[in-house]
DNA sequence: ATTAGTTTTGTGGATTTCCACAAAATCATG
DNA sequence: CATGATTTTGTGGAAATCCACAAAACTAAT
């Protein structure tokens, strides 16, 4: 005889249900950890599942001790309730667990928590009837959801596109939509090593859901690329904190799923929506310039930090106009072909190294000796003031400019 | 009785008509010690004489040696005849000059060697009368001079502006223009101080059509500017010749004219005609840049050395659509007016200096311990590093560019 | 192979730069 | 004007950079 064999108008009227048979608290989730009901009985209630219900999520540090305890794989692999032993440290109590699965997917989780008395054979049992029960009752949330996650997609893609002119139009299609908006946001792009597959979007989904480092209203997935809206919780420090974020989404991904992130890059941090365009086209710009300068754009992950390659692709095409003959350079690379020496090279990873002597010779393998040399020559046959900052500068350029016209 | 009061068909005729009478061989030039005419008989020679007559001018160290010596600008102030004392250094003999006038201008010269004899009064009379009869013959070749000059301005415009697409257009133009070819040639500006009056004009064209440094086929003058096309003789050290050219012809406009020339300039150094509108642009960039950063570019006078400077232009308009907003001169700005402080000043003035603490401590009137502490108040509010090039280079030209911004 | 010219490496000392610490001066602010 | 924070200047020693000189290695010709 199963307890849950009848009709139910709401999540929240079947997790009072589920909560009066078993005689304890029950909390249900989604597959992202996104609080969808609890039950209201007065029972004791663990400080994990207080603040779950205030935030209507449960809490980063606690998803992360359980993923650290081996908790969730469990449940996305196994069908079973399974217990979970006191995690203190993030307010966690004694908990009984099990996952609600479609096919082979997860759609949610039960939470259950263990009271004075260990559970019988019998109340784990009725678990595994209420999470088959609460299959059909999700079901139909999720069917909800993917209607308007529909709309939302192509509202993002126009926001990315520029296709807004209006600041104000903009938050109102974000009210309609019911997408949060916040006072500040950056777009950020990751490049996946594979083609992002739809198990693997379920995944990503998850990360971005779960995380509070900053809020995500909006993400889309293209092929080897996710491009998210990344909203920073204060102005203060948003750069560190998209960095942070950035780093443990790729941690994550990896630690986690075995995907394997190759970049990651943002772009500025605008407060008007009608910026998010341009956003855009620096995340993009930083991962370019990151696959041309690998080596030289290693840890840079912002726009900002981009530096000077912010505008080569302005000067690669005034470059390619015929514009900016540097006769320095020229020289160098012509002595250089005739010598077969490494003039370019050498001024290269001087200059990479700020002018310092010794960096350099390390980076090169030469005695500092070596180098002083050729900087002794590159300064007769470039005709150039090693310590004149202006013509550093352009020699810098154009060396890394001449770099990019090949990458192409 | 006047022996020169008869039709001659030719000035080589005049020549050696006043050769005839004074017994002696005569030279005559224009105001611009260009070559116009030369006795034949057979008599003694000096080298000046002989260099002259193969060059068809007056070589530029005889020119430079009349100057200093007080002879030319005598003859530019008196109608007498004078005696010039022989400059065996440049190969003179021992000379009698006297100027061929026109109202209150100098159309040319006469020039007679004292031979064994020393001149009698009457000699003096005769080349007197010589210099009036020369007068008439010399404003014939004028007049028609002035008419091919005006073509000859219309077609320099026209090459300046990129009025031609083909190189072989504009060197059959040459030919018939009769304006001589160079395989090299750069554009050239001067600005003067005061704007250039017809006298001022003169004196311009005297010193291009004397000076040997380089050939300068074409030049025009427009309000305060001179624009010259220049053509050095080797490529091997063009530019420098180029710089010499610049350096020397202020020095002798104030020298002989007390002209002030404020600045010069001059484009990249091209083989193909049609480039010469780039070269004039490139040529008005550098004083642009020097105007607007006379402290920076102070010795800058070529468009290679403007150095990252060229393309400031471009970067200007990109940082006119709001591009290019740089976090860390931003914070430092602030800082600045927060506390009224000098940070901006300060780092703009250590990367002027190369990093180099020393100088700029210097160059500041500080404590080098005091720019320590300054440039680690920089690093720590502008969130930069000080030994990243790539930082240090877009912090450096956004420095500059702000500067540029509002001095426009 | 020889040879002159160029490049690399080594050595040692003069000079400069860098740092840590501290005192003095200045500034902001109640 | 008292106070604490910030900035400037001073001192001295460790570390690094720079430079001159020379030997060795290498190259490109004859």
């Amino acid at each position: 005889m199963n307890p849950f064999a009848t009709h139910f108008d709401s999540l929240e009227e079947f997790a009072d249900r589920v909560s009066e048979v078993l005689q304890c608290p029950i909390t249900i989730e989604d597959a992202n950890h996104r609080l969808i009901a609890y039950s209201t009985h007065e029972h004791y209630t663990d400080p994990a599942r207080t603040a779950t219900i205030i935030n209507r999520r449960v809490p980063e540090k606690v998803i992360n001790s359980l993923w650290r305890e081996g908790v969730i794989p469990k449940l996305l692999s196994n069908r079973e309730p399974i217990r979970v032993e006191m995690i203190s440290e993030v307010g966690l109590g004694n908990r009984i667990a099990i996952s609600i699965w479609k096919n082979k997917e997860v759609l949610g989780f039960i939470w259950a928590i263990e009271m004075e008395q260990t559970w019988t054979e019998e109340q784990f049992e009725l678990l595994k009837q209420a999470a088959k029960a609460a299959k059909n009752l999700l079901l139909q949330l999720q069917i909800r959801k993917h209607k308007k996650e529909e709309r939302i997609q192509e509202f993002f893609w126009k926001l990315l596109t520029g296709h807004f002119s209006s600041h104000n139009d903009i938050i109102q299609q974000c009210h309609v939509l019911n997408i949060p908006v916040y006072p500040f946001s950056s777009v950020v792009i990751f490049h996946f090593k594979q083609e992002i597959q739809p198990q693997v979007e379920r995944q990503i989904d998850y990360l971005l859901k779960t995380t509070q480092q900053l809020a995500v209203p909006l993400y889309t997935i293209d092929h080897h690329r996710l491009t998210l809206l990344a909203a920073p919780k204060s102005n203060a420090n948003a750069q560190a904190d998209i960095k942070r974020f950035l780093r443990s989404f790729i941690a994550q991904m990896n630690e986690r799923f075995r995907i394997e992130i190759t970049d990651g890059a943002f772009g500025s941090i605008y407060e008007c929506y009608t910026k998010i365009e341009k956003s855009y086209k620096e995340a993009q710009t930083v991962l370019n310039m990151k696959r041309a300068f690998p080596h030289d754009l290693g840890n840079v992950q912002s726009y900002q930090e981009l530096g000077m390659y912010q505008f080569f692709d302005l000067l690669l095409e005034k470059k390619r106009d015929g514009d900016f003959y540097n006769e320095t350079l020229e020289k160098l690379k012509q002595y250089d072909n005739r010598h077969h020496a490494s003039l370019v090279k050498t001024i290269e990873t001087f200059l990479d190294h700020d002018s310092n002597v010794n960096e350099t010779a390390k980076a090169l393998n030469i005695h500092p000796n070596t180098l002083a040399y050729r900087l002794k020559r590159i300064a007769e046959i470039g005709e150039i003031d090693l310590h004149d900052m202006n013509q550093k500068v352009k020699l810098y350029i154009d060396v890394k400019l001449a770099k990019y016209e090949t990458s192409h």
